[in-house]
Formats: structure tokens, sequence, C-alpha cells
DNA sequence: TACCAAAATGAACCAGACTCATTTAAAATG
DNA sequence: CATTTTAAATGAGTCTGGTTCATTTTGGTA
């Protein structure tokens, strides 16, 4: 039975995210699941497995919904927008089981790829950004995706910590420093340019020469 | 003897380091410090609490040296790049007792109030910095804490993952970002401004309102 | 209905955290 | 110093809970 695997996991992922994994004991998920002890063993190879089952799961789900939270044919800040708010609101609403992700064996090995597999999706916004000239070039990506999702992870945890809910302005807020500008909503197309204002592209050459100013002016 | 609880703590911040909580045994501590098991749970309460020692112990430590790292008569911007330098650097050579952090107890409970502790040096240096004027207001402390520590281990995280060293770059993208200009070194003094180059205060008016400009300029 | 393989079971096993009755060391007392 | 008192340290034994595996149950097939 498939099912029975999935069936494991979800009292896994209740039993881990109530109690936490060493308080959680392998009798009460597997009664959670209507099995027998050693049958969970059938599955996975022990504890620690299946709480990588658990967490991995959750990444994969998260990957999915990522990509249909974000609308494909938009700027580039509103996708980060769409992306934003998206992972902030899931870390708040699954926190417990985002701290198991830190339980599951420290770095390296194969175990969480799918964490790795849902940061595409940053990586592949940011990549269309910078082809597209959205971006400002001069970070590196890589150095990016730790400055958006270190801080929302933090954010979260701050948020928690406080028993706030979850609060917009935190992503608006990143988003506008990493990118200079971020909560213009759809209206903001590439070409489209109304009125006397300053088109967006052009306000971010002057930021860049500013900030290339402002790097050069010290010394 | 004073000196027997922090040879514990030395012997515990080694096993763990090298095995990681789950895999050190009290029975393994207890030898590196030349004392019995029982000995042990004198001192702490259990393992969760051993841990709590060694954690706490690691982050007083930090908060001492970064009051060092950091020159109380200079700018907020060049406050900062120290404090991230040395924040940066030490996530990196000590990563395994960092990592143990998560390990210790989930969130709440006075537990953790070194970190909160270490956490204030940042405070200070922001809120110094807003008061002279040197930070653009517009985003709260607390989020910008965020930034700056959520990015930051991210990124020790990802150059642990890669192999990689310290990289300073890191560090100044933060800054670049976060104060929008940063690793202007000492020279760059409150009221001294030299030559035909724009201040920095008048660059960082500019840069306000572009970008209040960029915030309205779509919908 | 009889047979077989796969799936499931849970009693038994065992590692390792924690306890506590006993021993050893240190201080106080006379 | 000898003696009592108090504190510190010990490690054998207890106990919890993860893991194993001989046995049973299930579901399909001839």
């Amino acid at each position: 039975m498939e099912a029975k695997e999935s069936s494991i996991l979800d009292a896994a992922e209740k039993i881990f995210a109530e109690a936490g994994f060493d308080g959680a004991k392998v009798s009460d998920i597997a009664r959670a699941a209507s099995v027998a002890e050693g049958t969970v063993y059938l599955y996975y190879k022990n504890k620690q497995d299946l709480l990588a089952g658990v967490v991995g799961r959750f990444w994969t789900q998260l990957t999915l919904g990522a990509e249909e939270a974000i609308e494909p044919d938009t700027t580039t800040a509103m996708q980060l927008e769409q992306l934003g708010r998206y992972h902030l609101q899931s870390l708040l609403n699954q926190f417990e089981v985002v701290s198991l992700t830190y339980r599951a064996r420290p770095q390296q090995e194969q175990d969480l790829d799918q964490v790795r597999e849902y940061v595409r999706v940053f990586d592949r916004i940011m990549q269309r950004g910078v082809d597209r000239g959205e971006l400002p070039g001069h970070i590196p990506i890589v150095q990016l995706r730790d400055v958006f999702f270190g801080t929302l992870e933090f954010s979260a945890r701050t948020l928690k910590l406080r028993e706030r809910p979850y609060d917009q302005s935190v992503v608006t807020n990143l988003l506008s420093i990493m990118v200079t500008s971020t909560d213009t909503p759809s209206g903001m197309t590439q070409g489209a340019i109304q009125g006397k204002e300053p088109s967006n592209r052009e306000l971010m050459n002057t930021l860049k020469a500013i900030q290339k100013q402002l790097k050069t002016s010290g010394n």
C-alpha cells in the first residue's frame, strides 16, 4: 500500500510538530498512523530518516505552491514579492515543520535535495530579471539568495517570538533594499512608461550611479 | 571547584562539535572531562541543559569579542562593517557550535538570553546611526536586524557548503544594500565633505526620493 | 483449497540518559 | 590532631525508547 507510507508521514509530521524530534516517540507515531511500531521501519530506516521524509515532503510541496504563487508574465520585482509573501507566510503557517529542517542531518548529504529544488525557484526569477535588465547586476545572485531567504527566515522567527501575525511590510522592505524598488504592483509593465514620470529603468540607472558614487566617495 | 564546571563545558563543546548532539554520549563527555558520568549531572540538569551551557557560553564570548571588534568613534557604516566581518568570520570559525544553537530548545524560554544580548550590539550601533542621521530611517531597526543576521547566517552556511573560505564581499554587498553605501572606510567622517563630491547625506536624500518615486510610479 | 511471497506485527533486545545509595574529600569543631 | 559534619564525586543499576527479527497475517495465484 502506497497510501500507508503517506499516512505514516502524516502521523509523523503531526507528532514531530507537536512534540519536537526528541520528544516524539516512534511508538506514538505508529499509534497515530494505526500501524505497529515495526511497520514504520519497513518504510523508513530509522527515526532520523523518517524526519527527513517529513521535511522533504514539506519542501517539495512548498516548491509546488511557490510555482503556483508566481505569475509568469510580470516583472521581476513583482515575482519576487509574490515569492516573498508566499515564503514568509508558509514559514509562519508551518513554523514547527520548518524548525525540524534543522534537525535533519546537518547540511551536506543529499538528504535535503528538496530544499535545493525550492531555492531554484528564486534563482530562476533572478536570472530572468538579470536577463531582462530589471535588476542591478552588481551583486551575485547567490548572495542575494542568502539575503532573501536568510532575512525571511529570521523575520519569521522574530514574528513568532513576538507572537505577531504575518507582516507584509517585512517583504516590502526586504525587496525595497534588494531591488531598490518593489511593491510596484502589476501596472509597472516592461515597456509602458506613462506621463512625465521617469521610467523605472531610468531611475534604476540613476540609482546605480548614485550607489557607485557613494561607494567611492569616502576614502 | 569552579574550574570543573568550565572543564566540563570544554569537554562537552569538543564532543558535541565533533559528534553532534545526538551522536555525543554523556559518558564520552564525562571521560573527556576526566570526571564520572554522574558528576556531569551535578552541574547540569540533563544533556539538553549541558548543550544550553555550551551554546550560551559561546554567545557570551561572541558578545565580548564583538564589542572589542568595533571602534566606538567611527561611522555607523564602518561599525556595521566591523560587526559584519566579525560575525561572519565567527560563524565560519565555529560553525559546529553555531549549528548546535538550533538544537538548544526551540525559541522562547530564556534559555538563550545570551543570543539576545549579542543582538543588542547590533541594535546599539543602529540606534546610534539613526540618532546621528547616518541611516535612512524608513525601515525599522528590528527588520534590518533580521536582514543583517539572517543574511550572514545563510551566507555562512552557503560558504561552508561549498567549502569556500571567508568572503569579504558578502559583508560588503550586504552593507551596500542595507546602508546604500558602506565600504566607505574611516575617511568618511560626519561633517567632512571634500571636493565637489556630493555629501553622503545629500546622496542619501536623493536616494530616498528616488525610492519613494519608484514606490508610487507603478499602479 | 493450498501455496507462496510480501506486508505487518509486537515481544525482546540494547544503547545510552539519568538516578541514587555509597564513598571520598574538604571544612568545621573541640 | 582526632572527630564530626557537610559537600562533592562516583559508578553500578534503573528505565526509557529506538531498533531488530522470528512469527503471523494478508492478498494474490494456481
